[in-house]
DNA sequence: GTCTATATGGCGATAGAC
DNA sequence: GTCTATCGCCATATAGAC
């Protein structure tokens, strides 16, 4: 592994941490055991530095989805297996996560728009095709951004969740969440073209 | 308006954009037409100035929804009416949006528990009630989190979705976003009971 | 309560040796 | 490619006059 990508490996779990200002220079070097003239040798600056950390970080992501997309099953089990592939892909890698999170709150027009293309929209499409499938009659980027919003709260609130009554530990489980949420959708598009 | 309230306001506002380690004390004071030193005769240092601003922010939002609870008419109808309430608020306060989801990010546990119990217990509460009369059968924690998680996320992502294929400026629209959530959740009700 | 002035230290970034 | 040393600036926070 090279010194750049240690830098960079590094840079995306402190960055998801910290934030971008709340990470300095000195504590990144630190942390990979390199000067803070070493990082300067490979970035030109902490900005580009941490630009190519998020695309670093987003890169690979939609791969985990391929084998979802290319099974040999129904509208309703290929929705399943996303809602469940989806979660346990940001259950796993939190720093990911986090990291979406503060790009998506800093919502800077320039990077959604390349966070957008550039990365989520092949999975973005083939999600409101499915949509299209399960309840035709409906608004497909509606429905899709419903699926992935169910998803995301379980796991963005979870810290916050656990301290509201009625709360139980099986609802930090992956298969629970999973399976409430596909049933809420399931059972939504029966009674629609019921 | 006091000083120390000029400073509470503005604080709100600066720490939701720019975070808490990216909001300097003299842009505050800046910001507020006063001197640093001004500003700590207030408050003993910036963390504790940070917590201030942040319970007066969510001091008293809950109060929105009061006229949902008390309306009397059909639980579909106070969903309904909670949803489009929720929209709303978020909507139009975007500075206390912002403050949530850096303190979601943040997921101090002792904060997260403070936020949990001091704030949004009450509201969670009445929903949950609301999920219990809508779907005896089903867990109503996990219910109400749906509820609010298809709320948020078209509030959250809204910078993001527009670069989605399909996107229409109607997915902006208050009404639309809480007419398409209530059908979602009433269809899904009304299946399972079925 | 508010100011000016200042202490002290960490910040991003660079120079130049090896 | 990595280091030590350093520049200039801005950060939080304080002292003491008004």
């Amino acid at each position: 592994m090279s010194s750049k990508e240690k830098i960079l490996s590094a840079a995306i779990v402190l960055f998801a941490q910290k934030g971008y200002s709340g990470l300095s220079m000195r504590q990144l070097a630190l942390a990979v055991n390199l000067s803070v003239a070493a990082i300067y040798h490979h970035f030109p600056d902490k900005n580009t530095l941490y630009l190519e950390a998020v695309r670093f970080a987003f890169l690979d992501k939609a791969q985990a989805f391929d084998q979802v997309w290319k099974s040999d099953c129904s509208a309703e089990e290929k929705l399943a297996r996303f809602i469940r592939s989806f979660i346990n892909v940001m259950l796993e890698d939190r720093d990911f996560h986090r990291l979406m999170q503060r790009e998506i709150l800093e919502a800077d027009p320039e990077r959604m728009q390349l966070l957008a293309q550039g990365v989520f929209t092949s999975q973005f499409c083939l999600l409101m095709q499915l949509a299209t499938e399960l309840a035709p009659e409906q608004d497909a980027h509606l429905l899709a951004t419903s699926v992935i919003g169910l998803a995301k709260y379980y796991i963005e609130y979870q810290p916050l969740l656990k301290y509201f009554p009625g709360w139980k530990p099986e609802h930090e489980m992956p298969e629970v969440i999973a399976a409430h949420i596909t049933t809420l959708l399931l059972n939504s598009f029966k009674a629609k073209t019921a």
